[in-house]
DNA sequence: CACGTCACTGTTTTT
DNA sequence: CAGTGACGTG
């Protein structure tokens, strides 16, 4: 059986799955079967050197790639014997940040977290950097939250601490003050014991670093670490794995530098390159048969990976099938690429008998999805969007988790911001600004203000207090239950007794609809969600707490499709890393989308484009047709793109340029400058009767840089007399109460004041806007007074009295 | 205090 | 064309 294992495995996968004494690097190229490498080497080592399974740690980039890891470990082990299923379980398998965050978890007490801590998004971040920015008076054209948060991130990837920002590489003389609030964002996360994502990384280091115990703790309990895409490790990630393996030097890494694309997050490809120089006598392996991709796909990647200077190396090949050369396509707008594309689909799917799942659409930004989801909802191709914003990144989802953070974390200041007046209690910007004011003054959390408000001096009116305790008082109630009642008992509850359901519930607008299909599918989830974790057994009793740190780290890619039927996939070059399909499509070789206008300038960042796109390639089984526009729809403008300059870096003997509307192939060879021929034929067809089906719509366009014409006053018609009259009533009737109001000259309250005695609860009045509805609840006294209204066509709405323009009607 | 309107502005990739 | 912030109105 063990013989049967290895037997699976070419010579060089198999070297590399029995060397497991001491560090061992495997190159591995696109296809070579480099997942295959670590299930068969975790596999080799539970079955052959007998070890135990949550001795070995293996760490990946995606949540995906670790389920799936595990269960092919655990087919591979169903099928030798003497290993009972369970065993994969208990691998310490998973992504960096969902390991870290686990110990991090239980040895929070000594980095002066509790255990309960949040872990703030990328959103999260920035909202806090952006009132770090407010509150220190900085411009913000300046210092643009999303760039501050990007340099701090850096930073952190870089393990360069707070105070040591000033003296770094990454200070930048023109704006001073980057590393100030880099210090104030370290201390507001730890008031609110909240860790970014790269605070997960950060922290285990200096766990590590600074508790050599503990550190040896982990070093115990971890005999053997694999990490996969090791090419896109950042500094903090390799020293924290330097740090669990020095000793005994049992550790394997798997990559490929060509596949190297996550620079900006901080990932740095001399990880890679320089692994050897990290670990003694680390022996070096090479997987460079490709077992995926046809001959010409293959070759056709390597030509354009030729061009890059920093590399390991090596010579993929295939010995599959010859398959036919890289296609491309260009079209003459961006739709028209789409309809390109979904026709190849409908095509191909036809000629090979295909699954609509047999395909998929890379491209290099999430914007670009559009026209292509456009199309194929014309064409009724079914297909699914990956990233984008995620289902957990959606307003009514991220309001619901925010009150389940704040639950259990109420130091969580950025939930606690989001939802302290939603749905709205009173509780306005000026107040919330108080209490900031007041927690940075103190240098304490914003619950510790509201909890202690007269200790601290918070200046608010008596009516504030009384909301705010409240308030208060609602969140502990939900905390307090949190050890009695699982996830979803306690989250249905909470939205609830939130006024979220209420909020969410009244209206009946179309958005509103989806919106509650939403939080309803988000319910389903937490139920499932519990029931799933009662079902494994770990825990007796599965908290918001336990939910929470699931669905922190999850991500659009996690959530599967398990929904009905085959889809064409979605998404960005980035997301497919590590994806295989039998067509590919790359759309949108343009200069300015690939390589992207940011990466142009440094020799570096246009290195790691080219990969992008290498990557992208390699994805390809069978077809790979590369598709760009002529014009395309960017900040709702037409705008025109010249083709990217990768193209030219493709060997020409492998592409070939083909038009859509004429079967006679050019070869690339013979074309330089595929744009000029194409455009220049677009033109002769739009003067001619057999045009172009697709370009012709676009010959009534003018130029894309045409000044737009003011559109004309509209002649006169039979009808513009009533018409106007209708316009002129129109207008009379809208600017009424503005004329009525300024001769009299009266406060505003004086006509709502006469209602006011009226007006009870239950009664029904009509609104000036709103029309009419019944009063639901009126609270607060004077001039805050305030009703809330249930509409019949405009939903609920909270009216302040001294404002509002109504009339009781019954 | 809450909501609607309007002008502005910025665009890469993600655990 | 979004998503955001400033502003006015009820």
């Amino acid at each position: 059986m063990n013989a049967n294992l290895l037997e699976q495995l070419n010579e060089s996968q198999r070297q590399a799955v029995e060397y497991c004494d001491g560090a061992s690097l495997v190159i591995a190229g696109a296809g070579s079967g480099k997942t295959r490498v670590l299930t068969y080497k975790i596999a080799y080592l539970l079955h052959e050197k007998g070890l135990k399974p949550w001795n070995i740690l293996a760490l990946t980039f995606t949540n995906k790639a670790a389920r799936e890891m595990k269960d092919r470990i655990a087919r591979l082990l169903g099928e030798l014997d003497g290993h009972d299923s369970d065993t994969a379980r208990y691998l310490q398998m998973g992504t960096f940040h969902s390991i870290f965050a686990r110990i991090l978890r239980a040895e929070a007490q000594q980095l002066g977290f509790n255990s309960q801590f949040t872990i703030y998004d990328q959103a999260d971040a920035r909202s806090l950097v952006k009132s770090i920015i407010k509150e220190m008076a900085l411009d913000d054209k300046v210092y643009k939250p999303s760039s501050v948060s990007d340099q701090i991130s850096m930073a952190k990837n870089h393990l360069i601490l707070p105070q040591a920002f000033g003296d770094s590489s990454l200070f930048d003389h023109r704006k001073p003050k980057v590393g100030d609030i880099y210090i104030r964002y370290s201390e507001r996360c730890r008031q609110a014991n909240a860790m970014d994502f790269d605070d997960l990384l950060v922290y285990t280091y200096r766990l590590f670093q600074e508790h050599e115990d503990i550190r040896r703790k982990y070093v115990e309990k971890f005999h053997y670490v694999l990490v996969d895409e090791y090419q896109d490790t950042n500094i903090v990630q390799q020293a924290i794995v330097l740090q669990l393996t020095r000793e005994r030097q049992r550790v394997c890494v798997v990559g490929d530098d060509a596949q190297s694309i996550y620079s900006f997050r901080g990932a740095n490809i001399d990880n890679i390159l320089n692994f050897r120089d990290a670990y003694d006598n680390a022996r070096l392996f090479k997987l460079e048969q490709n077992y995926r991709s046809t001959q010409l796909i293959v070759q056709a990647a390597n030509s354009l990976i030729r061009k890059n200077e920093r590399q390991i190396p090596k010579d993929v090949f295939s010995n599959n099938e010859h398959g036919e050369k890289l296609q491309l396509k260009p079209a003459y707008s961006d739709r028209e690429e789409a309809l390109i594309v979904c026709n190849d689909i409908q095509r191909i799917r036809r000629r090979e008998k295909a699954e609509y799942s047999d395909f998929a659409i890379l491209y290099r930004t999430n914007a670009q999805s559009r026209s292509f989801e456009e199309q194929m909802r014309k064409q009724n191709i079914p297909y699914r969007i990956y990233g984008g914003l995620s289902f957990y990144q959606r307003k009514e989802i991220k309001d619901v988790i925010a009150y389940f953070r704040l639950v259990a974390n109420p130091n969580d200041e950025e939930a606690l911001k989001r939802i302290i007046n939603y749905p709205s209690r009173g509780i306005g910007d000026t107040t919330v600004n108080k209490i900031v004011n007041a927690a940075t003054t103190y240098g304490v959390s914003l619950w510790t203000i509201i909890s202690q408000p007269v200790l601290f001096r918070l200046d608010v009116s008596k009516g504030t207090a009384t909301k705010l305790e409240a308030f208060r008082q609602q969140v502990e109630g939900w905390a307090g239950r949190m050890a009695g009642e699982d996830a979803y008992k306690l989250g249905h509850a909470i939205i609830m007794e939130s006024g979220v359901s209420k909020d969410i519930y009244s209206s009946h607008n179309p958005e509103d609809i989806s919106r509650q299909e939403n939080l309803e599918e988000f319910l389903s989830g937490m139920q499932d969600f519990v029931e799933s974790r009662r079902e494994e057994g770990l825990e007796q009793q599965v908290s918001i707490s336990d939910f929470l740190q699931e669905v922190a780290l999850l991500t659009d890619l996690d959530s599967d499709g398990n929904d009905e039927g085959p889809k064409v996939s979605l998404m960005t070059v980035h997301s497919a890393k590590g994806l295989e399909f039998p067509t590919i499509f790359v759309v949108g070789l343009e200069e300015n989308i690939f390589p992207s206008p940011m990466c142009t300038d440094s020799i570096r960042a246009l290195e790691e484009e080219r990969r992008l796109l290498y990557v992208a390639i390699t994805r390809a089984e069978k077809h790979c047709i590369l598709t760009c526009a002529q014009n395309r729809f960017r900040f709702g403008r037409m705008e025109y793109d010249t083709p990217s300059r990768f193209i030219r870096d493709i060997e020409p003997s492998l592409l070939q340029v083909e038009s859509q509307t004429t079967s006679d192939d050019a070869d690339y060879g013979t074309q330089r400058l595929p744009w000029t021929q194409q455009r220049s034929r677009y033109r002769e067809d739009s003067n001619q009767q057999n045009a172009h089906p697709v370009a012709s719509q676009f010959k009534a366009d003018p130029m894309p840089r045409a000044v737009p014409r003011r559109t004309e006053e509209p002649a006169p018609s039979p009808f513009s007399e009533s018409f106007k009259q209708q316009i002129v009533g129109a207008r009379a009737r809208q600017f009424k109460p503005v004329a009525q109001a300024k001769p009299v000259a009266q406060p505003p309250a004086a006509p709502s004041a006469q209602t006011q005695g009226e007006l009870r609860e239950g009664c029904t009045i009509e609104h000036q806007r709103f029309g009419i509805g019944s009063v639901v609840k009126i609270e607060g006294t004077g001039e805050n007074t305030k009703a809330t209204v249930n509409f019949r066509n405009a939903g609920t709405k909270q009216l302040l009295l001294k404002f509002a323009r109504f009339k009781v009607i019954g």
